[in-house]
DNA sequence: GACCAGGCACATC
DNA sequence: GATGTGCATGGT
């Protein structure tokens, strides 16, 4: 039996290529640069993409505030504090039970791995090594990875989020069925291999992604197209 | 008051 | 390997 069919080559495309960047420029016209993640550091950057699992950005900026205000901005930090004091802090970005236990693992990653106690050490290792190992680590699935890799490593791997495949699929580029990492690697193929276009791109679809409204929210205020869930606002 | 938001792990079939 | 379910808050 063949393989299920989905709208992704899995080699390198000519056409390809040339659509992907024309929707690079013409997002990056509409919207600019996007100077994206947020965070003043890379373990807060790291912070950032579990907290944001299944939550809005608005709740996560609250619970990182909150961190902050207790100190907790380091692997060591959180992982001595008291238990409730992390997860008070954790509360407004929901599922702050699972997200207290899996930001403890991801702060062990950083302790045991990290030269000297040092977590940036683990952050220069090859993307080869470093996102197997984010992986392995109970919490983080391969979009955190992703962000983690791409945002707080600053080393090239795609970040496919829930505004990635709906804009995608929105225009006809996918048929919604398609995996993760299948969608992961159709980018890869087709786009030069630069952390700055791979950053700025998801950065971009972000952006737009507010403008697309979400299967079960036919309507918002910013997409400007009523309530036809089939047609898409012509930005890409 | 219902629905949604930048996932992931685990159980079950 | 596909599918269903629990996890929880804050904004609209």
């Amino acid at each position: 039996m063949p393989p299920k069919a989905n709208a992704f080559s899995r080699a390198f495309s000519p056409r390809a290529r040339a659509r992907l960047l024309e929707i690079y420029a013409k997002l990056s016209r509409r919207f600019g640069e996007r100077h994206w993640w947020p965070g003043d550091n890379p373990f807060e950057v790291a912070v950032g993409a579990v907290l944001t699992q299944n939550a809005a950005w608005r709740n996560v900026e609250k619970a990182i505030a909150n961190l902050k205000a207790r100190g907790l901005v380091t692997p060591e930090a959180i992982a001595e504090a008291p238990l409730g004091e992390l997860l008070e802090a954790l509360r407004p970005s929901g599922y702050y039970n699972v997200k207290a236990r899996r930001l403890l693992s991801l702060c062990a990653f950083f302790l045991k791995n990290g030269e000297g106690g040092l977590y940036p050490s683990v952050l220069g290792w090859p993307l080869a090594k470093l996102r197997p190992a984010l992986l392995e680590v109970p919490g983080v699935g391969p979009e955190t990875a992703d962000c983690v890799v791409l945002y707080a490593a600053r080393q090239p791997s795609f970040v496919v989020d829930a505004y990635t495949k709906r804009i995608l699929s929105r225009h006809g580029l996918a048929n919604g069925e398609e995996s993760y990492e299948e969608t992961r690697a159709w980018f890869e193929l087709n786009l030069p291999r630069q952390t700055q276009l791979y950053n700025e791109f998801h950065a971009l679809f972000v952006a737009a992604g507010h403008y697309y409204c979400s299967p079960r929210k036919p309507k918002c205020e910013l997409c400007p197209l009523g309530d036809d869930p089939r047609r898409a606002p012509d930005l890409i």
